[in-house]
DNA sequence: AAGGAGATCAACCGCCGTATT
DNA sequence: AAATACGGCGGTTGATCTCCT
């Protein structure tokens, strides 16, 4: 026998939108009891529903912390940065938008930001330029920039790596301190609707309070870029989340005091290139790639003075 | 004003990892 | 160790809304 069933399965169950009394049922009986077993709880609060759907209206709608409406500029800048890290791992991409929800997050991503990408040349899968956006492209910055690009697939393993290397590493650090992380932390790291633990946040920087990424480069100005160069020209929109992607991961190294192990793995990922100065040379890149055309916040031509500043930004994020 | 097309978003579905027995 | 329940996640659907002709 395995554990045994909280409630048992019922057949006629209501299905589809919900109304304002089932709503109001669904608050007021988790105002006065909590939530406690899902599967139990709608014979609790008298709704014909399935726990599952409760729990969903709840988390998607109810919940007295969600913020609803418009996306800012910046909400949409942290969730292009955040798909660029964490792929579709929504509930990961909530975690770092507070009072916003994975399922919002996923549509808005689905509705707005993927066409937008779309539109500037940028495949929203891989955040990589697609193959066809180059054609007609001939400025000069835009040719460095694209030059570049090329090293965007070694990014994409190396992050895969590290992002596997931390999480082993949180989780070690996880079980070797007997006792549990401050409820504080761990409840500032909670998203409205993730469970995320706090050992997996821990992969954004040891001890990193749960707030907004703040962008190093405007996603705006990349789209204002976007709109100078006219709508085939991607390029230079990736780069402006290309700088971002960089600092968010160099942030991920500084905060957790990898940043060795991480250039170590960076440089066994990358064959080819053969010194530590291998994620500075990608800043140095994108930098200069990106001062021919943006202004931008980070300084643009030394790495070592940048990584100041992606310490610092590595409380934020 | 009517109808069609596209956009939006709440909700469902199926799968997976973890907890429990 | 195996079986099962449960909660959570990401993908998808479909009802509704908005815009355009």
């Amino acid at each position: 026998m395995g554990r045994s069933p909280c409630c048992e399965k019922e057949a006629g169950l209501k299905k589809g939108p919900w109304t304002p009394e089932e709503d109001q049922k669904l608050l007021s009986h988790i105002e006065q009891h909590g939530h406690g077993c899902w599967r139990s709880l709608p014979a609790k609060a008298g709704l014909r529903r399935c726990g599952k759907s409760c729990r969903l209206r709840w988390t998607n709608y109810l919940r007295p912390d969600i913020k609803r409406g418009k996306f800012t500029l910046q909400e949409e800048q942290s969730i292009i940065q955040l798909h660029a890290l964490l792929g579709n791992r929504w509930s990961a991409i909530a975690t770092h938008l507070p009072k916003r929800t994975d399922n919002e997050i996923k549509n808005y991503w689905n509705t707005h930001l993927k066409k937008r990408l779309a539109k500037m040349g940028i495949d929203p899968v891989t955040h990589k330029p697609r193959a066809d956006a180059d054609a007609g492209s001939g400025t000069g910055a835009r040719s460095r920039v694209a030059a570049h690009l090329s090293h965007t697939a070694q990014w994409e393993s190396a992050r895969l790596e590290a992002e596997a290397r931390l999480a082993r590493e949180a989780k070690l650090r996880a079980l070797a301190s007997p006792q549990p992380a401050p409820a504080s932390a761990a409840s500032v790291l909670d998203s409205p609707t993730s469970t995320l633990s706090f050992s997996e946040s821990a992969l954004f920087g040891a001890g990193a309070a749960r707030t907004p990424v703040q962008p190093v480069q405007s996603y705006g100005d990349a789209c204002e870029e976007q709109q100078r160069f006219g709508g085939g020209g991607g390029e230079t929109g990736f780069a402006g989340s290309g700088i971002t992607f960089a600092s968010v991961l160099l942030d991920c190294s500084v905060a957790a005091g990898t940043e060795q192990r991480l250039l170590k793995m960076a440089e066994d990922e990358v064959g080819e290139l053969e010194d530590k100065g291998y994620w500075s040379s990608i800043l140095n890149m994108v930098n200069s790639s990106m001062s021919s055309s943006l202004t931008s916040e980070v300084a643009a031509d030394d790495p070592e003075m940048y990584l100041p500043a992606a310490a610092a930004a590595a409380g934020e994020f």
